[in-house]
RNA sequence: GCCCAGAUAGCUCAGUUGGUAGAGCAGCGGACUGAAAAUCCGCGUGUCGCUGGUUCAAUUCCGGCUCUGGGCA
């Protein structure tokens, strides 16, 4: 077994991309971003991706690498940066996967891949025609009698679910609930070693956040908004990152500037728990708090301290 | 000063022909294996403005008061 990768995740906003190049500086690491907002191009400021500055000369990799016109999904995401990782590990570096989107990260450390089947393909496009036709019912009718398994975890309305797992069986043959049991009894691609950052207080979270949109909009957000309304088309996946879709409206003159701002703030911090919702149920891994006013030496200090009582040096 | 309307959950509001009340949003919690900054699920958190009266019983009916809109002066 390799060196342990470490991961460096939490709510947004909270100080992840410090923490992580921090780190990566005294452990002779390089940066892999997990995130699926800060993969495409020309988002930098509404994606909070790290500005040149704030890399400090280490290596940062899966950024702004991606068209915003082309939507990516977690499968493409760990067919490009896995090999990412190999080779930073090959170079006797550590790696230090840093970001906020859980499902990318997980299913990066995961071994066994996606089933087939994808957004926008001709199977899913079939049974989306099918949804809109002859609605839920028949297509999980369809699923209770293939993979009843499925039909009773996945909740009747959430239909991107259903959708998916009959793309699944029609696309192999095999029940996605098959493909998951298979993929979970796998060995993990990489040891990994966990670090969340959060606010203690949720109000003292929100008002972070709140400055942050702040922030953003002083940088120009509402401008990086308009140029890429230029070049992506409207259901774009990169479109519906908080911070654009909420902004939409004002370009569109339906909406004021201080309603589309205070939007952003309110989707953010809904994000943000579902981020911790996700990321707490991971038994390995290990938080840090963040209180108001702290200094943040603090909390790279501690981070220095856990990976070093757990074999990271 | 007078007239009219309103006052119910954090917000916007519904409702109770008198038996202490419920929607949406917000909030809180949860799920998550090719859109994941997506998608979906669960939970009501309340001096019904204050004060008297009628009544077995008033948030509801009646009077007074306060506040907020709008109108007339």
């Amino acid at each position: 077994m390799p060196e342990p990768i470490v991961c460096v995740t939490g709510p947004t906003g909270c100080g992840k991309t410090a923490l992580g190049v921090l780190l990566a500086e005294r452990f002779n690491g390089e940066v892999v971003s997990a995130d699926s907002m800060q993969i495409y191009r020309g988002m930098s400021i509404g994606s909070a991706a790290p500005t040149p500055g704030e890399t400090r000369g280490i290596p940062h990799y899966m950024i702004a690498v991606a068209e915003p016109s082309e939507s990516w999904s977690v499968a493409r995401y760990v067919e490009a940066a896995a090999p990412i990782v190999d080779d930073i590990l090959s170079r006797g570096k550590r790696p230090f996967l840093v970001g906020g989107t859980g499902l990318w990260m997980e299913a990066l450390l995961r071994q066994g891949g996606f089933a087939p089947g994808r957004s926008g393909g001709e199977v899913r496009r079939e049974l989306e025609a099918e949804l809109r036709r002859d609605g839920i019912g028949p297509l999980l009718a369809q699923l209770r009698e293939v993979d009843p398994d499925a039909a009773a975890r996945i909740h009747p309305a959430d239909e991107k679910r259903v959708l998916r797992a009959l793309e699944v069986y029609r696309e192999t043959g095999r029940t996605i609930t098959a493909h998951n049991l298979a993929t979970r009894a796998l060995p993990p691609r990489y040891r990994a070693v966990w670090l969340g950052l959060r606010y203690s207080d949720r109000a003292e979270m929100k008002a972070a956040l709140d400055r942050r949109v702040d922030r953003m909009m002083e940088a120009g957000l509402l401008e990086e908004v308009r140029a890429l309304l230029g070049r992506v088309p409207r259901d774009a996946t990169a479109l519906q990152a908080i911070g654009y879709k909420e902004l939409l409206p004002v370009l569109d003159g339906e909406k004021t500037l201080q309603e589309g701002v205070e939007e952003v703030k309110l989707r953010t911090r809904q994000y943000a728990k579902r981020q911790l919702t996700w990321f707490r149920r991971n038994p390995d891994l290990h938080w840090l708090e963040r209180r108001e006013g702290q200094d943040f030496s603090e909390v790279v200090d501690a981070s220095t301290n856990f990976l070093r009582a757990n074999g990271v040096c």
